[in-house]
DNA sequence: CCTTAACAGTGT
DNA sequence: CACTGTTAAGGG
């Protein structure tokens, strides 16, 4: 029976990360266990804490060891479940124990919202002005600032006295002691749960909906936990599966949950839900108060709810006994966190489901290649819905190639044939949408009368054009002069592939000025409602043609839609990262599909400077086994993941030096471990981050490929360990992103 | 994060 | 020497 407890104290202060050890009393040596709330001994006071680790191994001077004064009883075991998965994201993730803590138990947000610390006058005003010239006789500087404040506000919150007024907590402590001044913390109210009603009303599943339904279920119930993938095409009916999946887990009385990207969280999606399980569903979003979200946790816990459907964070709904976790649209780059931890939800997701008993359903029309790739070797079980429910055909796409449209004599960004459809369905009283691809902001450059794109001779991305003109790598850092003239055809027409949306929607309006044109990017979208305006707006056909980036192709469907032009396929493909195929098939295939879905078959126009490219050719027929092929070739060639994992170190500082001898000391730590041991193991830098300077925080970043995970995760503890103990390094904060999903 | 101790600066 | 305010370190 271990003697001692490593304890991390009060997760709402991020600073204090360390475990404190702390000895168990006899008493309790029975009943503790990990994860439970126990109440210390912390210097002067007493504060409650988590157990992280029980041990026999004293990490401190014996005889200086507390003892642990309680366990605090509302502790209970969902809670030190959610813990170990803290625990597992801090591994693997990198990151402090605070941080993963915080975002397993949210709950402690809560906290921080609720406590707010104001600080009180409670002199009268006579006696306010005479205990001020009292200070000021007596040159009690910080004193005097802190009461003149008060005397002239009544009132003030804790961090502008600190932050602002330049007073330290000393100070306050001196006025509170000596009754001049008295430290309030105000609660807040948080709003009740809204309740819906059921009407039980479900779909009738076709025959292959339910072969894969059986599929799972037959496991399930034969009390085999796995992944699946589910590969349904668009319109194939993947929710109603899920809902039959999680009716059968709720009957067992287990718990879901559903995972789906916040921007397709939409009113309709979550509707059907309620339609069909009443009230046992909540649902998780961004818009929701901090103490609406506790009280969705809280009844999660208390078991008044069966489901629970939102985004990334939803993951961490305390269900005391989960069965199933679903996560939809799992190709979406959003189910990676980009702040600290950097987990991935879906490997978090098959680690919760692990620990609790339960299986994972990932539902995509487009898997991730890592997904794919995965369920090729057998670690996840893939399942199809090749199918439509309704037997709709698929839009007839074209490929139109602006090369040939230049070498015409048409420099407009939209080609002959596109604007020749596009009046076409003007005269028809027909809706078209506009996508532009705008990933591919880095800005790389091309050439528009042969399409070469200028890349980096060792890493097979595209150089991005930096303000002074050079061309930079993201990946090795390898630089070179802007060419006066396409290497590969010697044209002039070489520069940045610069085009927005507001652009378009002028040139378009100058085309067609008889069209009503909507336009939705980050500028008209900026408003709370403004994104569900614009869409319903078009939905009610209240505009003929609807101009947008990324966020026109998710959501809501339009029946009216005949015509989907893309203008520039290309413009995500040669991001500074090697994600750019998978992207551009992604947002090809489903912006579409976004044409056709109603009674009029519909039509797809591919605008591109290369439209050879497997990832465009492969799109245009809906092919994804096509487009997977050649991508994992390019993937093996390149060791780039899901064949090998990659890792990327940041390493950031106000002082540029030392971020990046910081960098530079930590390379030479990884080719030290490299030389030794007999990993596979590939390092390459240090060089700039894409944006290498912000707020004036310069970044670098190093790239660490490696066969396994676990190698990574080896040298991520040894890094951080280093940068810990090296004093040189104190301003420097080092950061990790495995397996990263975006350009950095 | 909060508490404390050590330090430097000021007034009497 | 008493008092005030800033800073750095410790907390088990």
């Amino acid at each position: 029976m271990a003697e001692y407890a490593n304890i991390i104290v009060d997760i709402s202060h991020e600073k204090l990360d360390k475990t404190f050890q702390y000895r168990i009393p006899e008493r309790l040596k029975a009943v503790l266990k990990e994860g439970m709330l126990v109440s210390v001994p912390f210097g002067s006071r007493r504060m409650r804490g988590y157990v992280m680790e029980l041990t026999d191994v004293p990490e401190y001077e014996v005889d200086k060891i507390k003892e642990i004064l309680d366990i605090v009883e509302k502790g209970v075991a969902i809670e030190s479940q959610m813990i170990a998965l803290a625990a597992w994201i801090r591994k693997n993730y990198g990151g402090t124990m605070n941080h993963a803590l915080k975002t397993v138990l949210p709950v402690r947000e809560k906290k921080k919202k609720l406590e707010q610390k104001t600080v009180r006058l409670l002199l009268a005003p006579e006696e306010a002005e005479k205990k001020l010239a009292e200070y000021k006789r007596k040159h009690s500087v910080a004193r005097a600032r802190l009461l003149e404040a008060l005397i002239a506000q009544g009132e003030l919150d804790y961090r502008v006295i600190t932050h602002k007024l330049n007073v330290t907590g000393t100070v306050i402590r001196a006025l509170e002691t000596s009754g001049v001044a008295a430290v309030d913390s105000r609660q807040k109210y948080r709003n009740p749960v809204e309740h819906f009603k059921q009407n039980g009303y479900h779909k009738i599943l076709n025959e292959e909906q339910k072969k894969v339904v059986s599929e799972i279920l037959g496991d399930y119930d034969a009390g085999i936990r796995k992944t699946y993938l589910l590969k349904g095409v668009t319109g194939s009916g993947k929710t109603e599966v899920y809902m039959e999946l999680i009716d059968h887990v709720r009957r067992q009385g287990r718990q879901a949950i559903v995972l789906i990207p916040e921007i397709a969280l939409t009113y309709q999606t979550v509707m059907r839900f309620y339609n069909r399980f009443g009230d046992r569903v909540s649902i998780m979003n961004s818009r929701l108060s901090p103490g609406e979200r506790y009280d969705q946790r809280l009844r999660a816990e208390n078991g008044e709810i069966d489901i629970m459907i939102g985004p990334r964070s939803a993951l961490f709904t305390p269900f005391p006994n989960l069965g199933l976790i679903i996560i939809d649209e799992e190709h979406e780059t959003s189910y990676k966190s980009d702040t600290v931890p950097r987990y991935h939800a879906r490997e978090t997701a098959i680690m919760r489901a692990k620990m609790s008993g339960g299986s994972v359903v990932l539902g995509s029309a487009t898997p991730s290649v890592d997904s794919y790739y995965k369920a090729e070797c057998g670690e996840y079980r893939l399942l199809e819905l090749k199918h439509r429910v309704m037997e709709k055909p698929l839009p007839v796409c074209e490929i139109i190639d602006l090369r040939e449209e230049l070498r015409r004599g048409n420099r407009s960004i939209l080609s002959d044939r596109l604007a020749e459809q596009l009046e076409d369905r003007l005269k028809k009283h027909q809706q078209a949408m506009l996508f532009i691809n705008r990933r591919g902001l880095a800005g790389f450059v091309s050439c528009r009368a042969c399409g070469h794109v200028i890349k980096c001779p060792h890493c097979d991305v595209s150089l991005s054009q930096h303000k002074d003109g050079r061309l930079v790598c993201h990946y090795c850092g390898y630089e070179e002069a802007m060419p006066p003239s396409c290497p590969s055809c010697s044209s002039n027409y070489i520069g940045g592939f610069k085009a927005g949306t507001q652009k378009i929607e002028e040139i378009v309006k100058k085309r067609f000025p008889q069209a009503r044109v909507l336009r939705m990017d980050l500028d008209t979208t900026k408003s709370k409602e403004g994104h569900q305006q614009i869409l319903s707006a078009f939905a009610n056909q209240e505009a003929d043609i609807l101009i947008g980036t990324q966020m026109i192709v998710k959501g809501h469907d339009f029946p009216n839609v005949t015509l989907v032009g893309i203008l520039a396929a290309d413009m995500s493909l040669y991001v500074s990262d090697f994600h750019g195929p998978e992207r551009t098939f992604e947002l090809l295939t489903q912006a579409a599909g976004r044409a056709g879905r109603g009674e009029i078959p519909g039509n797809v126009v591919i605008q591109t400077y290369t439209p050879d490219h497997y990832s465009i050719t492969a799109a245009s027929r809906q092919d994804y086994e096509a487009f997977y092929r050649q991508e994992m070739e390019y993937r093996k060639m390149l060791y780039y993941p899901p064949v090998w994992n990659l890792l990327v170190v940041f390493f950031a500082s106000e002082d540029e030096r030392s971020a990046f001898a910081a960098a530079a000391a930590s390379m030479k730590k990884i080719e030290e471990k490299r030389a030794s041991g007999k990993e596979k193991l590939v390092p390459v830098g240090p060089s700039d981050a894409s944006i290498a300077k912000i707020s004036d925080v310069y970044k670098k970043v190093i790239y660490i490929k490696a066969e396994k995970y676990s190698v990574l995760v080896e040298l991520k503890d040894v890094l951080e360990e280093f940068m810990r103990d090296n004093r040189a390094f104190l301003n420097v904060t080092v950061q990790f992103d495995f397996n990263p999903v975006n350009s950095f």
